[in-house]
RNA sequence: GGUGGCGUGGCCGAGAGGCUAGGCAGCGGCCUGCAAAGCCGUCCACACGGGUUCGAAUCCCGUCGCCACCUCCA
């Protein structure tokens, strides 16, 4: 069975074979880092991260590249009126710190580091050999008032607005009435003249004058710098496919370049039933959320949906998302804990079932996936109950890969917790020891006793779970909550 | 005006002509000293109106409602 994905250009299904056999190669838009991540950023990087994950299980070698846009309008904006509020931080700076934010969000969330993360203000050469490429080429062209600005001249492409099957000639005008040397409205910027209220350190050299690149000929230039000038998937959110990536496309084909073979575009996050925005101020950002549920949670919700579909914030499905998960955790650990016996280098090889398989090549359809591993861990949940131990073991494998290639795996050191050993191991002395008590006074049927003990552990967050006084095969375990 | 999407049960969220999605929450049962966990069973659906069809949540037409994009956006 081959892959099928979802092509936003085609707006089909389609088979997706990679150029080069064995290995794929996809680019992210990635953010601008002029303020903190919110949950749209975070969902972003994890659809393309599960993606990923799912190729590399396969055995694909994955080149995966998200670019930081580190110079940019409101970069500048944020930086200066920051300074007119006494803050002393250079734009530069300030995108940095953004920066860090977000890969701190995106660790969290276990989001694997893009294979290439390049910051546009280091492929500032590349951009403007594509711009060159492009007035050559009678794509582009100078400004026509004598500044340093330099724009894409949609009219010599004629099939501009391809991307989002828009005809140039129905859009809106453009709400900038200004036509700063523009032959069309609808031209957009390559390159940006140096304005003498902006910080001299926020322009290059160009032969067109001092200045910075446009927002559009930055992924151009980062994505065929890594990737050559085609390849296989170009990703991003809904919100990007116009303007953004219908610029990319009509620069990059205009300068010669294949460019991306599939365009795949997610589903944004709203909160409320409605976009997030800073004037309604519904915006959650990273912390918040890292501060709403722990971050396995927050992974399995943002996940949870298929990544084309818009996804509704609510701390409810947060909760939602947790209980889920513990359902998987309790039966990954109950298998260790009464059958047990593969180590982590066995686990290695484990294979997710066919239908897990058969979800993920549809177009990557997790629901449907997920719907595969709850059935999974009921299964062995049921062959537990009735001691088939090794019907047990063919289901905690499954689950086993199918957490992996999800990044969900409760038990995998990615997720155990960073918890303090020396604190731990004298919890475990401490709870063992109420255990041996509490047993005892099971066994004497003095209940009294044994619920104190449970409610007062209950009241420290553990939670209990009991065997059978007479079988007393292992006697109670107990589990930290959350 | 143009482009695209959505409307499913108490909630979240899949599916795309007939065959159980799944999770969370309810309810009944098994298990348990009692719980918890787990398992089994079970209630609550496809916005509305027509049409096509042996059969429509799914296809077609229309209506209503909602959302996104049209040069800041993941």
């Amino acid at each position: 069975m081959t892959q099928r994905l979802y092509d936003s250009r085609t707006q089909q299904l389609e088979d997706f074979s990679p150029r080069v056999e064995g290995a794929v190669g996809l680019y992210v838009c990635g953010p601008t880092v002029q303020s903190a991540p919110h949950v749209g950023h975070l969902r972003s990087a994890l659809v393309y991260d599960q993606m990923r994950r799912w190729f590399s299980y396969q055995g694909l070698d994955v080149t995966l590249v998200r670019n930081v846009t580190d110079i940019d309008d409101k970069i500048l904006d944020n930086a200066s009126l920051a300074q007119t509020q006494g803050a002393t931080e250079q734009w530069w700076a300030l995108a940095y710190r953004v920066e860090r934010q977000f890969n701190t969000a995106y660790e969290a969330l276990g989001i694997l580091p893009p294979t290439y993360e390049p910051r546009a203000t280091a492929n500032i050469q590349q951009m403007i050999d594509l711009i060159e490429r492009l007035i050559e080429r009678g794509h582009a062209y100078a400004a026509g008032d004598g500044t340093a600005n330099v724009y894409f001249d949609t009219a010599s492409w004629p099939s501009y607005g391809e991307l989002t099957r828009q005809g140039v000639d129905k859009m809106e005008p453009a709400a900038d009435s200004d036509p700063r040397g523009k032959r069309s409205p609808h031209d957009f910027a390559l390159w940006k003249a140096h304005k003498t209220d902006e910080p001299e350190s926020a322009s290059w050299d160009s032969p067109w004058g001092r200045g910075r690149p446009g927002w559009h000929i930055e992924c151009s230039a980062m994505s065929t710098r890594y990737l050559g000038p085609a390849f296989d998937i170009h990703g991003g959110g809904l919100d990007l496919r116009f303007p953004h990536h219908e610029n990319e496309l009509a620069q990059s084909r205009a300068v010669g370049d294949e460019f991306a073979a599939h365009w795949i575009h997610n589903g944004l996050v709203n909160t409320g039933g409605q976009k997030m925005s800073k004037s309604l101020g519904n915006s959650i950002f990273a912390d918040d959320l890292l501060a709403a549920a722990r971050p396995l949670a927050v992974r399995y919700f943002l996940g949870s949906a298929h990544y084309r579909s818009t996804l509704d914030f609510t701390q409810d499905s947060l909760t939602e998302s947790d209980a889920a998960l513990d359902r998987i955790e309790t039966f990954l650990s109950r298998w260790r804990r009464e059958v047990g016996g593969l180590s982590d280098l066995d686990l290695a090889d484990a294979r997710v079932p066919d239908s897990f398989a058969a979800a993920m090549l549809d177009d990557f359809a997790i629901p449907q996936a997920l719907a595969v591993l709850h059935e999974t861990v009921r299964a062995g949940n049921a062959a537990l109950d009735s001691g088939e131990k090794e019907a047990a073991t063919g289901f905690f494998t499954g689950a086993w890969a199918i957490v992996n290639v999800l990044g969900i795996n409760p038990l995998s050191e990615e997720w155990a917790g960073s918890d303090d050993s020396s604190a731990m191991a004298a919890l475990e002395t401490l709870v063992e020891h109420l255990l041996a008590e509490r047993q005892q006074a099971r066994e004497n049927r003095d209940y009294a006793a044994s619920d104190l003990i449970r409610d007062t552990l209950n009241r420290a967050g553990i939670t209990l779970t009991d065997t059978s006084i007479d079988k007393n095969t292992n006697g109670s375990h107990w589990s930290l909550n959350g």
